[in-house]
DNA sequence: AATGAATGAGACTTCATTCAT
DNA sequence: AATGAATGAAGTCTCATTCAT
């Protein structure tokens, strides 16, 4: 091994490595969407960013720390892109097909965000700490959902996109995807609402 | 030591428990509602279902084997409580009305439901063997939302009703009972379903 | 190497061995001796025991309950010790020459059960736990020594005898063994006591 | 960013700090009281110090030299304390009251002193820098009751104090003062010593 | 002179599983 | 048929120390 290649393990080379907090982030998601968080451990996440096992509860306080931004940046991109898609539409009937197509690239993406996104709900669903995100997460996408949409559509719409992905997923056979263009239409037409007196 | 005296308690005694196995499911479940699939293992069901540690595997050929049992009869019990609540709607009025009910159910008991639903869709996302069951349990509640509504809205609605009982125990915030009652009535309204053909 | 040799690491060989617990005991006791409590751990007992490591967790419910046993055995069997020299004793004279030979002995051995006094002292000083380990070595060796003595006596020579131990241990040099035996005359003459009532 | 405009606290600021070095040692003294010397890390005494890690290895060359300077310290506390006290006394009766004062005080103090002392001598017992400092400690001692006593009884008195402060430490029901005060007339009263000879 | 960054070693503990009985 | 005993692998985390700056 010719000495003059950069030293391997030196610290020489370490200090100039600004971006390994990010990397081990990233490492650690990727480790999630492969193994779960149950098969995500210090050790896995050390060996993909290719950091030293140390490094881990040094530059986390643990793995719920690690977990926690891990999943802050996942939410954060998603909501990132879901934010961009709408703010193109500049009709009520684009941002039903913006939605409309959300939905149907989850499900011809791999499934990474499928599962990231269970993880994360498992998570929340016992853990205040992660409950913080997905309410920031549901914030957002109905913030965004709000530029086309009354508040209580804008939710109804949410939770639709929300049960049509997970079924979508789930589902052994594929689905006609003209079913959530009419799913999507349903829930934003407000002409058969019953009225609150219940008359 | 004469065998004849051997307590109640002994070997003898407990050989005649033929709920052995089904203590063992039950507790693996408590167990899930309480500490999640991560925090579950087989000392800790055991210890719960007061079994020995060595039972565990006599009776269960590892770790998944006893999850997949232990999902297997919640998404079982649960479809049976939809069951009968469906069966008993006469009208398709009735049958909205219970899909209404059973939403906003979920909310105020406990969310024991919510958790182990959680935790059998992360495991579904990853491994076919759950996904069978989260599949026969779709199956089922299409089956019988089936009884009053057109095979589509059956499955626009059930991806409803997963996506509100998801963020209504997410949300910070109570919302509106009348909401739920809403989205009901809009996504089972097909007078503005769009034309298969686009015009 | 033979296979009719005893296979290593066999479970077969293993379940014969009903001393496991005790042997780990008096590894424990040994590498306090050499390395003292705070360089005394799981794997290094469970090196100078030949047992596995993952044997520590499985007889013993962490390092402190370990601890606990390792040092009532070891005050128990200082104490026995003590009981039988003070029994052999049938005069107060053959009593305090008992008292000084056991000073005395103290240091001509090995400094083995002086480094284990301290290193228990230290855990007393700190954890309720220990302290009741010292409490009943002190009971024992004043019920001992009542045999010979009023208690208040007994109480003075028992602190006599502590504090004799340890300077003579830390002492650079040898002291002269004749001062030992005047000062167990002095502290067990009660002649010159002055009364209660301070005339 | 210019140097000029560095704020207090930049390393600039700091230079100027000359009781970090002491600062760092009674920070040591104090987490050993408190978490005992297998509970002090560097950390631990740089946090409470509040100077930053690096620190501890650039003033100490080691854990070691920071334990050895911290006992130094605390035993030269100690040892003026009581010269002050002896010298005080200008009788041989008030010198024993003195004595017997000091005894009762360490008991109803903090056992701050106590747990120290305990610390120090389990270090003693196994290395010898350690030993060093306790027998200093104790050439100080018995050098400050020589101004009252004959060599040989100071050696006594100084044995019996260290019993009985140990034991009044570790017992768990209160004594009656009285009994320190007894103690130490006898061992300071020489009529009845026996003779070299044994006769 | 002084320090933040970084790491390798090793600490305790939990656990699923195997085996002899 | 059933189980207590036992273990190897792996988990998270702490720490003293080194090094480039």
């Amino acid at each position: 091994m010719p000495p003059q290649q950069r030293p391997t393990g030196s610290r020489l080379g370490r200090r100039n490595d600004p971006h390994r907090r990010d990397r081990i982030i990233d490492s650690c998601l990727e480790s999630i969407s492969l193994f779960g968080v149950a098969g995500t451990s210090h050790r896995s996440v050390a060996a993909r960013a290719e950091v030293p096992l140390g490094a881990m509860t040094y530059y986390f306080d643990g793995m719920d720390e690690l977990l926690r931004e891990a999943f802050t940046r996942f939410t954060a991109t998603i909501s990132d892109k879901f934010d961009r898609r709408l703010e193109a539409a500049s009709t009520t009937d684009m941002a039903r097909d913006a939605v409309v197509a959300i939905i149907l690239k989850d499900v011809f993406g791999d499934n990474r965000e499928h599962v990231l996104t269970h993880e994360l709900y498992t998570l929340a669903a016992r853990k205040q700490a992660f409950r913080s995100i997905t309410t920031e997460w549901m914030r957002r996408t109905r913030a965004a959902l709000e530029r086309h949409f009354d508040p209580e559509t804008a939710r109804m719409l949410d939770a639709l996109m929300e049960g049509l992905s997970i079924h979508r997923a789930l589902d052994v056979e594929a689905r006609d995807p003209h079913e959530i263009a009419t799913a999507v239409t349903r829930i934003t037409n407000k002409s058969v609402d019953p009225r609150r007196d219940g008359t």
